[in-house]
Parts: structure tokens; sequence; C-alpha cells
DNA sequence: GTGAAAGCGCTAACAT
DNA sequence: ATGTTAGCGCTTTCAC
């Protein structure tokens, strides 16, 4: 005889067999619609499990079964729209594959990025989205233990993880070009952490500066608009000669030093001419109208879920990396003209 | 004698025990790091699990343990950034807690919100967030099945379920007294779509209104830039006389105004006062200048975050709210001399 | 179609 | 401090 269970534990699907008058094999097949019920059992089973309001536990489902039929998706800033335009592109990607998508938001911290992604493999996901990574490539294939994965907007080599991302080094150099051509000589790059993983548009940046023969100037701020703000007012407090121009890591830095400059009262692009990269909304605004280079993260997201879905249908061989080519938007910030 | 695995079955706590010649209960308690395990075979069991690849499965602990601490958070919208700031203080009010957070986008869309509730509610997580849910109280109450939770921007009658928000009314009447006293009469609100639970602003709006013998002058937008953008131009286009102050629903509202009418040549606030409300980062940018009510994002997330420890605590009692006074930013955009 | 029974990988008494 | 043994709630052969 079974004892009164001392807390409340919830409705299973014995309790629901039980209450239908069938086995509960029975009622896990109506819970995911088999077509071999018949049709009055199935109402009888879903009668009882309303009634007795039955919530299937996935944990024992996906346990016995073996699927998750679930993403985890981990992003770096969620203050910076350009993952939200990923995210669109991923959940666009995804429609109608019948997967679900967890998220997780890993804050440029290594320790928490590395958490969640072993939390998403804990919990047996089918695969890992990682927009904004930036760990190491060891850690990352550590923590994975062979779940498949698709890192976004970063190129990075291990087993069974996919690349899509833009050309960031093209990114560098065609702000360099689009400000030369403006008859810029003194650029300037405000540029992100030193250990941070993405130097692609540092170094894009860099080999046009030599390309044209100029003196490259890097200044390192945090990827935040208070950082990008902080660091342009610290320079001009400096009394250094000011650059014409600057390129700036992304959008958020850009609007930053926009504000800095503003603040300062002197005009953009006049005094200064400014270049960002993502092409988020708030930039693209014709209140800010920050040029901008477009690295079609919708697009991104959407290439990505496409890989991981590949990946997860055991599509397997070798790694693949998609790159797309970024796109100059040109803005008032480095053109009054435009 | 056990057959070969046919798929590459993973590696279980049996591997590690075996490999470390103990038993599976003992690896159980080395990896919930027991204080009660010998340091030798703690190390045993350690060395063997990461010579082995052993990934501990949570849906099995979980399952085992009836506990999962963790939190499912549900986000109206990324593209938002007041649910970053949202978010941002919800983990802050989390820290310490030993919680993890997963996270969910609703959409505006009745179906995926409930559907993202459900799926946490399978899941088993201990409790659940929702930051601009957008559906009824019943069909939340339905998906949620006695699970825990706290709505946030929002008051809702559920049992179980705590409200955390600002005090909307407050926040529309606020808007109209600080356009009404800097001389406006003829001040307008770009409201939300009807269906939308979200009305104490407007209602605070015509309340203001009425108080002050103005007459109210409602439109419809969606909650975006873009959307705030088209429904301004429209009415410029639509010859009608303007008027000469707007309360927007939302800070990305205001800001798709404030595009429409410079695209128009009209000045802010010269030919039109605008206020918002949320008092997003982008708003309160110099180059934007958007004078907002405040609603202390980042305090409703950490109290939400209290909330919700307080009732997975077990901590019962009848449903709580909580509801903080709105804060006026004045900027510029509605007062040139701020 | 439907039911019985053997797990899925782990936790939680309890015993030693 | 360590091992034994029931389950947790569900899926999945495999008979009927």
């Amino acid at each position: 005889m079974k004892q009164i269970s001392p807390s409340p534990r919830s409705v299973t699907m014995e309790d629901v067999a039980r209450d239908a008058g069938v086995s509960r094999a029975l009622v896990s097949l109506v819970m995911r619609d088999s077509p071999k019920v018949s049709p009055a059992k199935r109402t009888a089973v879903l009668e009882s499990a309303a009634a007795l309001g039955y919530s299937p536990n996935r944990l024992a489902s996906r346990l016995a079964s073996h699927r998750t039929n679930t993403l985890g998706v981990l992003f770096l800033d969620l203050h910076n729209s350009v993952f939200a335009d990923i995210y669109d592109g991923i959940t666009d990607g995804l429609a109608g594959s019948g997967n679900q998508v967890m998220v997780a938001v890993g804050s440029a911290d290594p320790g928490t990025e590395l958490e969640a992604v072993r939390s998403f493999v804990d919990l047996r996901v089918d695969g890992v989205l990682l927009a904004g990574y930036t760990g190491s490539s060891e850690e990352l294939a550590g923590a994975l233990r062979g779940t498949p994965a698709v890192v976004i907007t970063r190129e990075l080599e291990a087993d069974g993880v996919d690349s899509v991302l833009t050309d960031d080094f093209r990114s560098g150099s065609l702000a360099v070009e689009h400000l030369y051509h403006l008859g810029h000589r003194r650029i300037a790059h405000v540029d992100i952490s030193d250990w941070l993983p993405y130097t692609a548009r540092r170094e894009g940046y860099l080999h046009a500066m030599k390309q044209f023969g100029l003196e490259p100037q890097l200044v390192h701020s945090d990827m935040t608009e208070r950082g990008g703000r902080a660091v342009m007012e610290q320079f001009l407090d400096s009394g250094a000669t000011p650059p014409t121009a600057v390129f700036a890591h992304n959008d958020l830095t850009a609007v930053g030093i926009m504000e800095a400059l503003a603040s300062r009262g002197l005009s953009v692009p006049g005094d200064m001419a400014i270049v960002g990269c993502d092409n988020i909304e708030v930039g693209a605004s014709p209140l800010i109208g920050l040029t901008s280079i477009d690295q079609h993260a919708g697009q991104l997201g959407r290439l990505a879920a496409q890989a991981i879905l590949e990946r997860v249908a055991g599509t397997a061989g070798p790694a693949v990396t998609r790159k797309l080519e970024p796109a100059l938007m040109v803005r008032r910030s480095s053109d009054p003209s435009a």
C-alpha cells in the first residue's frame, strides 16, 4: 500500500492512466500525440489529464528518451542590440524545426560563459550557439564535451564547432579606406581589451593604415557606450593632438565617442569623423546618423541556426566556417552629405 | 553480460565509480562536493571523472532530487534595452543565491509567451519571472500550475504570483503635469495596441488631461522605434493640427517620433516637445536628450529576484505587490534649458 | 491498439 | 566515511 505523499507530489502519468483507466504507456503515446491511439482513449486520457491538472515532467521524458530538442544560446551582452538582431535571425532560422531555445548571458566573463555552456551541456541540449563568446577554444571544447556548437561573430578551431561570422578584418580595412578617401590621414582606432579574442577589426585597421602609409593610433575601451565616452573625454583632456577620424570597435563605443565630442562642443564629422561597426538600430537612427559597418547580424543568426540543425541531424564532417562580406553604411557621422 | 552500447552512450556515474573503485553513491557525493568524503577517495573520483570525460547528467539529478535551483525568466523584447536593465537587476538580486537563470523571449505573442512558461514549468524550474508579459492572468495561472512566479512591470491577480512594478498611472500623469507646466495645452499620447494589458500609462495621461481640463488625443503604435516613426509621419502627413507636445508609451516609440520630426525638419522641443517612458540608455544619451520617466528597471529586477527567492523558499502567503514611484528625468526633448 | 516491464542516470535514505 | 537499494517520471522494446 502506498503511503500518502508527504509533500504535495505532482500529478504523474501514472495518476492520469489510473484515472482514465488505461496504462501508463498509453498516456505517454497520447502525450506525444502518436497516431496509434484510438480517438476514444485519446480523448479520455486528455480529459483525465486536464481534470487532474497534469503537467508532463520533461526532465523525466528527456532522460528516458535521450532527446531534448533544445538548443542553448549564449549571448555576450543584452545591452548591445546586435545580439537582439542575431537572436531574431536564430529564431527565424529555427522556425518550424521543432526546436526550443534556452538563452543565457555570458557578460564577457570567462567563468560565467563556461558555466553557462556547461549548464547547457549538463542539461543535454542538442546543440549550443554562442554569439560573442570571449573564452578560449580549448575551454569551450572542454565544456562542450562533444556537444555540437556554432560560434557566431568569431572563427574558432575546435572539433564539431562551426563558425559563422562576418569578415572583421575586412570591416576594419573598409572603415579606414572609407575615411582615407574622405581625406582623413590621422585615423585612430578605439579598440577593446587586449585579452579579448576579437582582434580582426583592429588587424584590418592596422593593415589598411599600413597600406596607406599612415601612422596607426590605438586606444582601448570596453565595448560599451559609457566606455567609449570615457575614453574620448580622457583623450581630449590629455591635450594630445586629436585624430581627424575614429574607427570604433563597435557602434555602442562609437555612440559614446560622439557623446563625448558633443559634450566638448566638437562637431561630427567636422572636427572628427566617426565610423562604428555592427550597424545597430540606434546608430542608424537619423538622430545619430552613425556611419557603420554592417555585419548582417540577422543573417548570421539564420546561418548559425541552419548550421547547428545540420550538425544535430548528424551531418557530421569537419568544422565549417561561413564568412560574410561586411557592408559599409555611410551616414552623417563620416559624411555630412549622406 | 552487458552488450556494447550501440550509440556512443555517455559516461555515467557508474563508469566513474567503477574506474575509481568506489560506489556510485560516493561519486554522487563527490560531485555535489559533500564534506563527508575522504580526501583520498575524492581526488581518486575526480581523476577518474576527468580521465573519462564525465559530464553529470543534470536531467537525472534534477529528476531524482526534485530540485532544479533554476529560475525561468521571460522577456518581452530583446530590442528594448529596458529589459537588459531588468536582467541586470535580476542577476544582481540573485547573486549568491546559488540559482541559475534560463531566459526565454516572448515577443508579445500570447502563444510564444505561454509556450515558454509551460516549457519552464515542464522543466520544473523553481520559479518564473516575467518581464513584460502580455497575456491574461488566467492563462498564466494555467501554464504555471502552481509554480511560484512574479510579474515585472505589471500588476496581475493570480495565486502565488507577486507583482513588481512602477506606478504607471502616475508616470502618465507625471508626463502631462510636466508638459502642462511648461505651457503645453495640446498634449497627445502615442499609445500601444488596445488589446495589450498595459493601460495604466494611458489612464494616467487621461486622468491628468481631465484634471487640467484639456482635450486628450490618442494615437496607437506598437512600442517600437519604427512604429513611433511611422505613426508620427502619418500624423504629420494627415494635415491635422499637430499637438505641441507628445507623451509616448515608451522611449523606443519616443525616439521614433523624434526621428519623424527631424526628417520633416521640425524641431524638438520647439515645434513639439517629447516625453518618453522607461528612461533607457539611448534616450538618455546627450545626442538624443529624451525626457523620460524612469521606472527604475534595475531596481524592479532586484525586487523581483528577492520576491521569487522568498516564494521559492516557501515563504507563502498571499500575492504581494511592490509598486515604485516613477521619476521624471527632464532633458532637452521637453526643456531646452535642461 | 494496448499493456508489462526494463531501464534512463541520478539522489536519498539507511545500513554498515 | 562508504556501500546498498529503492525510487524519480517517463520512454521503449516487446508481447498480446
